[in-house]
DNA sequence: CTATTATGTTATTCTAGATAACTAAATTGC
DNA sequence: GCAATTTAGTTATCTAGAATAACATAATAG
């Protein structure tokens, strides 16, 4: 009763098609290895991947309001806050009040956030090209992305 | 200076290009999305992902201990406790001390538990198939699992 | 001009994960 | 066989992300 009469599971394999068949299940391993792997690759210039998001968004939509940017990211604008506020302590972004609009906080980069952004462009790109280079070239990376949207 | 001479970017519309050609990005966006499919679809079963995960594991691998459980879900196994812990509370799973082993816990799903995972396989996949459905079938299914693991 | 709505903010809560320390039991190395 | 090490489960604690509520100030609508 205690031994198997064929090792079907053996002591360190067991049976996880089922799991893993599942298409969430995929994705979230999938999503946490790639982000993982952001983590590693930005640990020196210590930016987060939402961080990382922030600043492409605010130097691609200079001058738009903390609201406008948390959600295109789906961040809710309460947490924005810290998160704006620890970019502007590294002085890479900087919040000048709006004269249209005195509640709102219009978003810009600083000239060392430009070239830190810069910096991390490159960084990021080269990530890009390995996760490229590891899904079997650009067409494979655009079916993915494809997939990926009609999921969202 | 502060009208746009052309309206590449109205009032609510901003360029996220950079941001939604990130791999990583709309991994995240995707996933989340599914999970929130999941949550809305097993709420009044209230079972989580990760939960679900692991009595299809269970039920799978009958006798294993937390521990191999946890590992194959990547769930650390200090947190696995009051995971399982849950479960047990719910009547779902048993956990047996090993008899080879005293300190082990061998799993097992509880009768109820395994009429509720049935229950619970059949809205998953429903679920799934509703996702297959987006997108565009069980050949882009399999393309998309193959594209997710490549990058794990 | 008053009532309502929007922006940014603070404080609080909840959850998922990670880490450290502990016990009891099993295993390893003499 | 016995001391030292490792393993399984557990508890407690800490951090990070995300959600909610409440508020001050300013803009907008009726």
């Amino acid at each position: 009763m205690s031994d198997n009469p064929e090792p079907l599971t053996s002591a360190d394999s067991l049976r996880a098609e089922a799991t893993t068949g599942i298409i969430g299940y995929r994705l979230r391993r999938a999503q946490l290895n790639v982000f993982q792997k952001f983590l590693t690759v930005f640990d020196d210039l210590k930016l987060r991947p939402a961080e990382y998001s922030v600043l492409v968004l605010v130097a691609d939509n200079p001058g738009r309001k903390q609201t406008e940017i948390a959600e295109v990211l789906g961040i809710k604008r309460a947490n924005f806050v810290t998160l704006v506020h620890g970019l502007e302590e590294r002085g890479l972004v900087e919040r000048h009040p709006s004269p249209q609009d005195k509640r709102a906080n219009a978003l810009h980069l600083t000239t060392s956030g430009q070239s830190f952004l810069a910096h991390a462009r490159g960084v990021h790109n080269a990530m890009e090209d390995e996760l490229v280079a590891r899904l079997g070239g650009t067409q494979a990376r655009d079916r993915l992305l494809a997939l990926l949207d009609r999921l969202t």
